[in-house]
DNA sequence: TAAGATAAGAGGGACAT
DNA sequence: ATGTCAGTCTTATCTTA
């Protein structure tokens, strides 16, 4: 089903190329839209391309200059004394600059698993971008001495789909870094306590919608549970509930008003709850 | 087979000690 | 810091239609 190209959408905002059927992400490789140039005169003529993008995924943001080992200038001869000691010590520099301190080789083995973490969880390049600017502002304030350095990427990466409102599911993520859900989910606290990182509410809304997609429900039910979850957000009866499994029992009704079979089972699975979940939110909602 | 009911358990927030 | 409590959600199992 996902090898068809009509079925294609693009999630231009979090960046993800996923089938419209089954939800399969297959491509998160859209390419940067901004330009990749920067212009100083006020004409905006002139532009030049400037090197690859520098990267915030890289442990030195992408600059690729290294001072090599051969005492030879750039036509092949050989260095004089004076100049090859000076060398010498640009040299160690360079060393020392690009993964001697302990910062950067931390940095270094949390970008290689971010890197495997992409494949394994579908990320976009704007996510990973995301989480790697989390996890630099994390190691700069010293939230990682002590723990793990898998937690803390694992809740950057939770943090970064969160705010591009991308959804992973902290057991997703568990599953993905083999860091118990628990611990994901405590550094992630910690990241938004000492990191002040605006994290959007999850939208009850939004979560009618992802879910209706995914089962392919008319538009009919989708307006008429949205309907009803505006009521429900009004009088409060939501707050303290995860979003997710009131859209699915929002869902579920309108399912049965409109006379649409789907199962709780299915909706439950699409929501990421459990039926039992959707039954007692069913029972909540009898007895207002 | 789907839906409903029930029980046990996990994990986190609030609050007191 | 540690413990307790109420409330939420999950997992598992059994019953009902």
């Amino acid at each position: 089903m996902c090898g068809k190209n009509q079925d294609l959408v693009t999630d231009l905002e979090s960046g993800e190329i996923a089938c419209s059927k089954c939800g399969l992400v297959t491509s998160d490789k859209i390419q940067e839209l901004g330009p990749e140039w920067r212009t100083f005169d006020s004409e905006g003529s002139g532009r030049s391309r400037v090197g690859s993008p520098s990267t915030l995924t890289f442990h030195d943001m992408g600059l690729a200059t290294i001072i090599g080992k051969e005492n030879r200038d750039s036509s092949g001869r050989q260095l004089e004394a004076s100049a090859n000691a000076r060398f010498q010590r640009l040299r160690t520099w360079d060393f020392r600059s690009q993964a001697q301190s302990l910062n950067h080789r931390n940095l270094l083995r949390a970008f290689s698993e971010l890197g495997r973490l992409k494949d394994k969880l579908g990320l976009s390049d704007a996510i990973m971008e995301k989480t790697a600017y989390v996890y630099r502002k994390a190691q700069d304030k010293h939230l990682i001495r002590g723990r793990s350095t898998s937690s803390i990427l694992a809740a950057a990466v939770y943090a970064a789909c969160r705010e591009l409102e991308a959804p992973r599911s902290l057991t997703d993520i568990a599953k993905a870094t083999d860091v118990k859900r628990t611990d994901v989910s405590r550094s992630y606290r910690i990241l938004v306590l000492e990191l002040g990182l605006k994290v959007p509410l999850i939208d009850p809304m939004k979560c009618i919608s992802k879910i209706a997609n995914g089962l392919g429900l008319s538009e009919k039910t989708k307006r008429m549970a949205i309907l009803t979850m505006n009521e429900l957000v009004q009088k409060k009866i939501s707050a303290g509930k995860l979003p997710m499994a009131m859209a699915a029992t929002v869902l579920y009704m309108s399912c049965v008003a409109n006379g649409e079979t789907k199962t709780q089972k299915a909706i439950a699975s699409m929501a990421g709850v459990t039926e039992v979940t959707i039954r007692n939110r069913l029972n909540d909602l009898e007895h207002r």
